[in-house]
DNA sequence: GAGTGGTCTAGACCACCCC
DNA sequence: GGGTGGTCTAGACCACTCT
């Protein structure tokens, strides 16, 4: 019935979950912003109200929007206290999961090799930031990060302002820089810890540890970090379930 | 009406959830059988068809259900191509991923001891067949796996039933004894080889080696299987992907 | 053509939140 | 009270599969 959109294959619903998207790319709505209703959404897109909400319910079932009775629709974010830690998949065995401090170890720039570059979607010799830091839980240093960054999208980052922020460093990315992780891509090996991160984190050399290899995407499944994790899992779980 | 603070109120479509979830508890429709279809379902339960639909919708999204466009709603089967390797998130770093082939090493009967128990919620004690083997990919031994199963829902598994038996383990479950994996939850650590599965797997003692501990749940969230696998990751990797 | 799931619409009403 | 999302319904039509 309705209208412009001419020879297309895609369901409307589908159509308007890309023009949601393209919202969100071109920074229309911030991460922590109410969108408007589903009504004003129908009325924009000259769809019913029920073909906006189940492409509402697509973008939620992705963690992309929260829905809340009552409020309104809202862009995901990482400085919500809900999803700070929306990407930790790592839990004590036992006991409840405080919230982990991180320390800074360095912040250098650096040109992307080729397994950078491949990761990342950039040219070899692109300018990257690589970030070193440790996280502790509860005092104890258990993950050494290596993460990866486009320098063009991070422009004017420096070591203070990262010990400065207080809260995750998806959070920071975020409100620094307008940059939104939405999914990731874990890898995961298990490997000798090298005498340096050994070090770093109280072990022998040779303990074994998780390598957690990620490539974290923005929207547009445009990635836009890459990091290697290193985790002591004497006395914690690396937990993921299926289905 | 709803008698405490907290909200009572259950959607109808959770109820027809429900109430489809029991039907295939009770065996009903079995893994690989066509459901009755929408308008049937809605006549059978006293609904409207969109509200089977979003019933029928939830229990696709968690891959219990599969829907076939002209052709109805199928029980989801481990029997299927599809959904033979569902529950594994081991990939080769280059290359396809050939279907490992598995092989016996030993079926015993056991008793739980604390830990089965806990995991598989059963009394310490009960009867349980413990399932050790290893699996090849292109002939290399990669992954042994340790597997606990309370004997009780598997009355006449011996050695010869799964020798015979051509494909995934969960297929095996499924069709002999009807017990129908469905969800799993893993926890994942780092590990140094021990000699005995060192040996099996090729590799020197010590050798870091990922544990991957699962509980599998079958209809109505019942845990069903335990194991534990080690897996050597030098040319293999855990796959896994969160938003 | 008949039957299935898939899309889209329109309207009524409910539950929740805030003014 | 008036806004938001959430549920439920009913009906029309489309896309796919099988006979």
């Amino acid at each position: 019935m309705s209208s412009i959109a001419a020879p297309n294959y895609r369901p409307l619903y589908d159509q308007i979950k890309i023009l949601i998207t393209q919202s969100l790319v071109a920074g229309e709505w911030k991460p922590g912003d109410v969108i408007p209703s589903e009504m004003e959404l129908a009325n924009r897109f000259q769809v019913s109200q029920g073909t906006v909400r189940k492409a509402i319910d697509a973008l939620a079932a992705e963690n992309i929007l929260i829905r809340r009775q009552g409020k309104g629709t809202f862009v995901a974010s990482h400085s919500q206290e809900r999803s700070s830690t929306r990407f930790l998949r790592v839990f004590p065995d036992t006991g409840t999961h405080d919230s982990p401090s991180s320390h800074l170890l360095s912040l250098t720039r650096e040109r992307a090799d080729d397994e950078s570059a491949s990761r990342l979607d950039v040219r070899v010799g692109a300018g990257i930031f690589c970030i070193k830091r440790l996280l502790f839980f509860g005092g104890v240093p258990v993950i050494h990060d290596e993460i990866h960054i486009p320098s063009i999208l991070f422009k004017g980052l420096d070591e203070g302002m990262i010990r400065n922020f207080t809260g995750s460093l998806y959070s920071f990315f975020e409100s620094r820089f307008g940059v939104a992780m939405i999914r990731a891509e874990e890898h995961i090996k298990a490997v000798a810890a090298s005498s340096e991160v050994a070090h770093h984190l109280g072990l022998s050399p040779g303990s074994p540890l998780l390598r957690v290899d990620r490539v974290a995407f923005t929207y547009g499944d445009k990635p836009v970090e890459w990091r290697r994790g290193l985790c002591h899992t004497n006395t914690f779980s690396y937990v993921t379930e299926m289905s």
